[in-house]
DNA sequence: TATATTTGGTCAAACGTTTGAATAATCAAG
DNA sequence: CTTGATTATTCAAACGTTTGACCAAATATA
């Protein structure tokens, strides 16, 4: 337990003890450098999503992390190099906020047996948590972006993206559908529909500035959110012969 | 008629008569003019869709162009002017691609007259048409790929592109949604609403990386399209409460 | 000749990268 | 408790290349 959160944070690594209580080896020479990369990294994040790789250069890059512009070079080697690392760091960072979501749609579809009602309930949470992760979760926004610049601008580290995130996404929507379609989850049709099921929701994301354009929004917020996935859920639902799911105000009249 | 083909093509304007058989004037100078600036046009779009604004170098496109690099300046009078013109021809050249299917699909929607019959129909076509269209047409490819980083990343054009072509796509998916769902056409839910539909089809262009690895396809086909549509139809049918439409295959059984 | 276009070249600025000195911490020796 | 070696990091300057822009001369048609 201790160990996956000193692995997933990956910071002060060395500051500390070990769980055998042995001294660990404090750092030697200059101190910051954890901090130096932690910032270049970050940036390097947010600046990459939003303006791509060549849009961002390595000087740009540097006053934005507050770091000289050999530090940079100096901790990773290269652009190229620092924007491998950037989609290592996503994929580690977005890891923790969709393994759940997929792991509970899992388990509640297996929960379900079949059982159309149930997975009304699954379907329907899924989505709620998707449209809440994906539009929603201010610290996932870059990643988001990133994400879907990876997509249709696919750069040599987008295989590993899709082995270690997108399959996994993929197939636990399969399942789900499988379930619901009554199919193979192998079957072209739901891989299919997989993408179809998933690309509206993500559409949504990727369309922030149509969407907020046609609704005369400035930007997404909670309410909206919830107002999106409320309206959406319901049309999925339908479209996978689901029955609708009774809310609590629906439920007391 | 033919006014709008010459305005669609825009190539050869120099070249002959016009309709009323006046003597159009020669070009004076050395020649190659139009031809350098179609060539320029061009290679500008498929580049900036494939790697962004700032992933081109002008010394790139003027060899993709097979034009001497002074001669992009000639023309357009810098980088930035060059990818204004760049969206003003997508916006010119999608016109008549998404035109007639809107027009199609609002003129089959008012025939319709709240028939449900006749609206899955006019879904059917309207979904086969994008699909055939955004998927299929070779020439519009890298026209989708632009749309979809304006859409995400939008620069000072977008503007231009949603006024023009954006948003009479959804107001057409809107007439559609709302007499099938029996709403107003303003209502925030049908644009939402819309937005998924549309976004749906879409997702099926900007992760066709994602649906080739999952499918094992090395690229879509003209059937593997159809087979997209005829998988993704029944379901967005059902989604809309509309009856299945029945194919012909079906109908001799 | 007049006009339109192409051409090759120059320019300052910005690019990614490299370098070597300066800095700040730890560690071992005295 | 100081000292000097060692190590990690920061920093400013410079490298050679590429960038977008610009220009005057050359060229090809009317």
């Amino acid at each position: 337990m201790t160990v996956d959160v000193s692995i997933s944070t990956e910071e002060n690594a060395s500051a500390a003890q070990n769980e055998r209580g042995e001294r660990a080896p404090r750092a030697r020479g200059r101190p910051g450098g954890e901090d130096s990369r932690a910032r270049i990294l970050s940036s390097a994040g947010k600046l990459f999503a939003a303006r791509g790789y060549s849009g961002v250069s390595m000087r740009e890059l540097a006053r934005a992390a507050k770091v000289n512009l050999g530090a940079v070079n100096y901790h990773f080697g290269g652009k190229g190099k620092l924007y491998h690392e950037t989609v290592l760091r996503l994929i580690e960072d977005i890891g923790p906020v969709f393994g759940p979501i997929i792991h509970r749609l899992v388990d509640e579809v297996s929960n379900a047996a079949g059982n159309r009602e149930a997975l009304s309930h699954c379907t329907a949470n899924f989505m709620k948590d998707m449209f809440a992760t994906v539009l929603g979760k201010r610290s996932l926004r870059w990643q988001m972006a990133f994400l879907l610049r990876e997509f249709h601008q696919p750069s040599r580290e987008f295989p590993m993206i899709l082995a270690e995130r997108i399959n996994p996404m993929h197939d636990a929507v399969g399942t789900l559908l499988a379930a619901a379609l009554e199919l193979d989850p192998k079957d072209p049709s739901v891989r299919l529909r997989s993408q179809a099921f998933i690309g509206q929701i993500m559409s949504f994301g990727a369309s922030r500035s149509v969407v907020c354009a046609r609704l005369g929004w400035d930007d997404y917020s909670k309410n909206r959110i919830d107002f999106i996935a409320a309206t959406i859920i319901p049309a999925t639902l339908a479209s996978l012969g689901l029955p609708p799911v009774v809310t609590n105000e629906e439920k007391r009249a």
